[in-house]
DNA sequence: CATCGAGAGTTACTCGAGTCAACAGAATCT
DNA sequence: AGATTCTGTTGACTCGAGTAACTCTCGATG
């Protein structure tokens, strides 16, 4: 260490609105004014010179005075349950980019899908004022006394069910699920399973009632249904669970990208052809779906459009309302097509 | 809209300092001692009453009040050039639970590999005052005037060269890549060839410099050099270009495990088969290495010490170091182990 | 000419928590 | 007993920015 050369000897040590005032000769108000194109005009002459000054200092409002005045942290924050999950994670950067667009920053929170690790970040985020919060739990009907007490909004975010109550944004799982099976039964499957993942809270999960739906429909008789948790290696599992099946199903329904992408390792190490033996579609639409071999046909959610109408949901306030979007179907080679 | 099942009628605004110190019959002083076992003692009767109102109240303190007062957000920052890359959602995962170890909350900001965005982020933080950045830059000499007029630490995160005067944490670049070319020419290639991810920022990436070294060493020529983004699709399109090679190399060496990821998916697609055509030996160590088909031997970047590591380096200051951590090989099927 | 009003600036209070100087009372020492 | 220390508590000031309420100037209007 023999110098710093970054740091020149001047440390000023953050110039604050009182520095810029002196230096422009005004008084403290006016720069305010001229920071927030605040609530009193300013003529172009003093906002000429306050402008200088604050170039000169590099100054910048400090936020947590502007958080502690205005009763805003123009943060907000965002409870995942597993950032092992693309899905999660293209989610939590949607909102991020919708949130940045309305000016507000991302407090990202990971629970590893724990109930107490939950609680714990909606403490956190509590204490820290966020404006709002989304909130992608793993239980059916997350405890949110923590938020409510402390009066933060909170959107349910990846949450389908409606919840009296609490705005929410979703997606359609069940007519997700029924456009899967008929698209199955479209290539002429007759036995087609559901692979579903597990949620920690109870309650049903709508890719099964729409699995249901699609298998009745078609005028089919239901193939098993495999429950396994929401990871990669629970696939993997299931996989090699269903090779020694003498009775197994010819085609699959698979509730997340994730447990598709475990099968289909699975099932290349058992020999299994997808989609000659096994055809597969699964839900999610992340990028994993795509250059997996074969190409996985899932059903896209509109991640975009959920993240914006979330963040609607909270800058805007109005009534808690429950948003459902439809899925879309994108087709590649595991389904047989 | 019928009722607020959830919002009871009592609307009490959020409980501050001075409403504990009224229930509990004391000052303001105390309350503030008793949360933060506070630079002066209390008797254990006074604390008793204290934490009794707490908890009646449901009182949190206010972080920005608590940061303006302090002059830390308790908060730290990261900016992360591409959320489409599992290496860095590894580490900003791995960084966020370091953190919070140390009771910082991580604000997550997502450059998508742009010099605007970058530095537009860092601003934010700036302003936001963050005790501390880590930058994983997309260049290689980033521009760090705001974080410096703002006196804030950083450290680059995922910056293997020696940058004088600011600490950084990395993994040995260099070193993995001379393991892989070793371990790909023990298994008897001689025509070994590079998939180079680039880097907007220019200057020579270690992973070049490895690669060249092992050749070398093991008396080789070296086999061609591709240059490609760091994405999956890039490395579609490089297999689709191999492919109609007549002199295609049998071994690569590829920089990312989304660019071997890619790659895979393009050799399947043109019916060349890995390890037996081309065996692949990728970097990173991300989940997807480890269920494409075949699995890719990667050489893994410890995340977890250098997260670790990286969140040390922030908080408890010093003089900036730089830490180069070694990658470790983990053989799988892609190389023809 | 007196009065009013618009426009530009300033002063001073406020948000909620950390902490120091001051102080009262109890305990210990000489 | 008087002096000294220790313990527990309090009032008051501070951090930096937003803004209501006030002052001052100048021009227009009756």
């Amino acid at each position: 260490m023999v110098a710093m050369p970054h740091t020149p000897a001047s440390a000023k040590p953050t110039a604050t609105r009182k520095d810029v005032a002196r230096l422009a000769g005004v008084s403290t108000a006016v720069v305010s004014y001229v920071v927030n194109g605040g609530p009193k005009r300013v003529s172009p002459a003093t906002e000429a010179k306050v402008r200088t000054a604050i170039a000169a200092l590099g100054y910048r409002p400090n936020a947590a005075a502007r958080a502690l005045k205005l009763g805003s942290s123009e943060m907000l924050g965002m409870i995942v349950p597993d950032t092992t999950n693309p899905f999660f994670v293209m989610l939590a950067h949607a909102v991020e980019e919708a949130a940045a667009e309305r000016g507000y920053a991302l407090l990202i929170a990971n629970s590893d899908a724990s109930i107490a690790s939950e609680r714990r970040h909606m403490g956190n985020l509590a204490s820290r004022r966020v404006d709002g919060v989304f909130l992608s739990s793993v239980l059916f009907e997350p405890d949110l006394r923590e938020l409510e007490a402390a009066e933060i909004p909170v959107v349910l975010l990846n949450h389908s069910a409606e919840s009296p109550g609490f705005a929410s944004v979703g997606v359609d799982l069940q007519e997700g699920a029924r456009l899967a099976v008929e698209h199955l039964a479209g290539h002429g499957h007759t036995r087609i399973g559901l692979v579903m993942g597990t949620n920690t809270g109870g309650g049903l999960d709508g890719r099964e009632v729409g699995w249901l739906e699609g298998v009745r429909e078609a005028g089919l008789v239901p193939g098993p249904i495999i429950r396994a948790p929401f990871r990669r290696p629970a696939g993997l599992e299931v996989a090699r669970e269903l090779a020694g099946r003498p009775d197994r199903p010819t085609a699959l329904f698979a509730s997340s990208d994730i447990l598709a992408v475990g099968l289909l390792r699975g099932f290349h190490e058992t020999g299994i052809r997808v989609p000659e033996d096994v055809a597969l579609v699964s839900f999610d639409g992340s990028p994993e779906a795509e250059f997996s071999w074969p190409g996985l046909t899932t059903l896209a959610q509109p991640i975009q459009e959920m993240a914006r109408s979330a963040v609607d949901a909270l800058v805007t306030g109005g009534s808690p309302s429950n948003r459902i979007f439809p899925p879309t179907l994108v087709r590649r080679a595991s389904c047989g097509c």
